[in-house]
RNA sequence: GCGGUCGUAGCUCAGUUGGUUAGAGCGCCGGUUUGUGGUACCGGAGGUCGCGGGUUCGGAUCCCGUCGAUCGCCCCA
């Protein structure tokens, strides 16, 4: 017979497993469940948006001529013969709900998400075709305080992480339509003066994205970069202020940041503030959290003029930086010798769970295989029972710290404490069972909580 | 789409200028201990050397192709 050829992950994607020595599974969980908890401290929405949405939809928010949008798209057609495309960011389908679902009504609002984004590209470090971002917007608010309010969260989401020593944030703005139009064309006349200094790669994207060319990694376009004009000189009074407000509100709350006049942003939409979380440690993926202000994206898409700003996180790359979390590990093992043991120790199992403890019982193997399991599990106590247990109707409760044991009768274990039932003197169990009555009694009888 | 590096046991890797039967650690199974873990000792199973072709008396090793991984470019979180 034709030995059956295993079908391979799809390049991009990635499969994380729990409770191992990597644990990426755990670190990222972690990253997610601290999101959850910071943006609930800010009054953050949790919001579900679908994993795919109509072609149109990103093509249309994030501009026909980005990377994005012209190469990077899961494009397809449906059954239907629609055009959908899996989400490779998120603000576009949350612009286009906020529209569609009539989320007007709730503006100035204020909404998280995280979830699988997909876009195709080369897979390297911190770069994956199926990845996952954390999202935060706000939308319906022109106020420069809507910008600072996100990017303290992000700061607090980066402490509360741990890495924030190692991240950076670099701000910027690129204001308003008329500042962003002028500077843009200053830009294009210094870039076309030094054209024959660019890259070849600067040289297309003075034709398709000439701002791009002010955070170029070539160091043949520095000092063409270097020496560009900044946008402050082109900015109106409007937009300075509104910088100006964004900066002082950073300063009151305590957050650090460094201006960086060559910040600009990827996608057409963005407007005013702009911002990324960078790092040195992720290889030549820097960015760790980026977003910024994107006040013509809801009406680009056919709804009402609104105003909005937001940020999202790379959850992997968040991942690689936080230290490893401490090994989940579980309070007891059951370990049963028999079949009449094994069908008590499931009710043993049963009533240790629902009253809270973190319990396991193997499915096979001896008692040393059993007993090693336990061990490498972590497990604090080993409730052993056989058939000279049984006759009794007692277990032996084993603190594997201590390596003392004592038996115990079976209905007293998942309503004391283990610590209660382990601490009994060895070979007196008469007594030691008087005692647990004892206790018991002050217990009420009552499971442990 | 382009470039660099790498593909050997379940995992991490060693394998000399090409030369007998391809090794180690960890993990797994069993034993020392017929019902007691962590430490230790003993034994065992497990490999189309990514795949295909070529050079050679002989290829894990050299050459070509291909697939995959990884790092970088582009772009982006």
């Amino acid at each position: 017979m034709a030995k059956i050829e295993t079908p391979r992950p799809v390049r991009g994607t990635q499969d994380m497993l729990g409770g191992t020595a990597e644990a990426f599974a755990e670190r990222f969980a972690h990253v997610v469940a601290t999101f959850d908890r910071v943006r609930k401290l800010y009054g953050f929405q949790r919001v579900e948006v679908p994993v795919f949405e109509s072609t149109a939809v990103f093509a249309r928010s994030l501009g026909e001529s980005t990377d994005v949008v012209s190469k990077e798209m899961y494009t397809f057609e449906d059954r239907g013969g629609d055009s959908i495309t899996l989400r490779p960011e998120f603000t576009a389908g949350i612009s286009r709900a906020y529209i569609t679902e009539g989320w007007q009504q709730y503006a100035p609002l204020k909404v998280a998400t995280h979830g699988p984004l997909f876009r195709y590209e080369r897979p390297q470090k911190g770069r994956f075709r199926q990845f996952h971002q954390l999202d935060a917007e706000i939308i319906g608010a022109a106020e420069p305080g809507a910008d600072v309010e996100l990017l303290v969260m992000a700061d607090q989401l980066l402490k509360e992480l741990g890495i924030a020593d190692g991240v950076t944030l670099t701000l910027n703005t690129l204001g308003d339509g008329p500042s962003r139009d002028a500077w843009r064309a200053a830009l294009i006349a210094h870039f076309e003066a030094h054209k024959d200094q660019l890259s070849e790669d600067s040289v297309e994207r003075l034709a398709k994205n000439p701002l791009r060319i002010l955070d170029s990694k070539d160091p043949r376009d520095r000092p063409v970069a270097d020496s560009a004009p900044g946008i402050d000189a082109y900015l109106t009074d409007e937009a300075h202020l509104f910088f100006d407000k964004v900066t002082s509100g950073l300063k009151a709350a305590g957050v650090d940041y460094q201006r960086n006049d060559r910040l600009v942003r990827g996608l057409d939409y963005y407007r005013h503030t702009a911002f990324e979380f960078v790092t040195d440690r992720l290889g030549a993926q820097g960015t760790v959290l980026g977003g910024g202000r994107y006040d013509g994206l809801i009406e680009n898409l056919g709804g009402p003029a609104t105003p909005a700003v937001g940020w999202a996180a790379g959850i992997e790359r968040l991942a690689m930086l936080v230290d490893m979390p401490e090994a989940a590990k579980i309070d007891v093992a059951v370990i049963p010798m028999g079949e009449a043991a094994e069908a008590v120790a499931i009710g043993i199992v049963a009533n240790l769970r629902r009253s809270g403890v973190v319990t396991d019982m193997g499915f096979r193997g001896n008692m040393k295989k059993r007993m090693q399991r336990a061990n490498a599990a972590g497990a604090k106590w080993v409730v052993i029972l056989g058939d000279d247990e049984l006759a009794e109707n007692v277990a032996i409760v084993r603190n594997l710290e201590t390596g003392t044991q004592a038996k115990q009768p079976i209905e007293h274990i998942s309503h004391l404490p283990l610590s209660l039932l382990d601490a009994m003197p060895l070979g007196r169990e008469s007594e030691a069972t008087g005692h647990v009555a004892d206790l018991l009694k002050g217990f009420g009888g009552e499971p442990q909580a």
